[in-house]
DNA sequence: GGCCTATTTGTAAGTTTAGCCAAATCTGCA
DNA sequence: TGCAGATTTGGCTAAACTTACAAATAGGCC
C-alpha cells in the first residue's frame, strides 16, 4: 500500500468514523427527512449536552457529509451527500435476507 | 429517541464502525476486485500482523459485510453486502464536486 | 455598549480501539 | 499420533473517541 493509496483510504474512514455513531446517524436520518435543522432543535432529539452536538455536527462536517449555514444566531445544518440514505436501505436489506437465510443453514 | 430506535442506530453504528479503518477498507476494496481473498493473502496486502488482520476480518463478519469459508486450512473470505462500492462512489462523487464548488464561492 | 441567546471550543475523566506478541485451534499429511 | 502451516484468541500498552462541564465567541436587541 503505498503513500497516496494509504491517504485514500484514509480518508475514506475519516467519512466512515463519522458516520460510526448512533446520534450522528440520527442527526443524518433527521436531515434527510426534514430538509434541515438548527443545533437546538438537533439538541433536543438527540437528548444530549448542546456541546455534544454540536462537536457531533463538526464531525459530521469535517466529513463533507453536513453543510452549515449561519441564519441570524441559529445555525442550520443539511445534508451535503445526498446518497446516504440509499446506502442505509441497501445495507438493512442485506442484513434482513442474512438473517433470513439463516434458519435454512439448520436444515 | 426510543429503546426501539436507539438500538436501530446501533446497529447501523456497528456496520460503519467496521468500515471506519484504512486497512479493512482496503480489505473490502480488494474482496470487490477480486471476488475472494484468503487471510494469508490479504495480510500480504496490508503489510501488518496476520492476527491483526484476522481479527479485521472478524470486525466486518460480525458486522455482516463479509462471508468467510474455510476450504482445507485456509478460511477465504468474501463480500457479503454489493452496495459498498456504489456508496463509496457516490461520497468520492459528492467530494470532488464539493472541492470543485469551492472556488466559486470566493466569487 | 451591555445583555441575552445560540453555538463553538478547551479541558479532563472514563471508555473504547489499534497493534503486536504469544499461546491456542484447526486442518492436512506422513 | 505427531508435525507443520493457517488462522484465531487473549493479553497488554498506547492512542483515539465520547461526554459533560466551563469558558469563549458570535448575532440580535435594548
Amino acid at each position: 500500500m503505498n503513500d497516496m493509496t494509504q491517504a485514500k483510504y484514509k480518508k475514506r474512514a475519516k467519512i466512515f468514523k463519522a458516520m460510526a455513531h448512533p446520534s450522528r446517524l440520527l442527526i443524518i436520518d433527521e436531515l434527510s427527512i426534514s430538509g434541515e435543522r438548527c443545533v437546538c432543535e438537533l439538541t433536543d432529539m438527540v437528548r444530549t449536552d448542546t456541546s455534544t452536538v454540536s462537536c457531533d455536527l463538526a464531525q459530521l462536517r469535517d466529513a463533507g457529509l453536513v453543510i452549515d449555514e449561519r441564519r441570524g444566531s441559529m445555525v442550520y445544518y443539511r445534508l451535503g451527500v445526498s446518497c446516504i440514505l440509499d446506502f442505509f436501505e441497501c445495507v438493512e436489506a442485506a442484513m434482513i435476507s442474512k438473517t433470513e437465510c439463516k434458519p435454512r443453514l439448520l436444515n
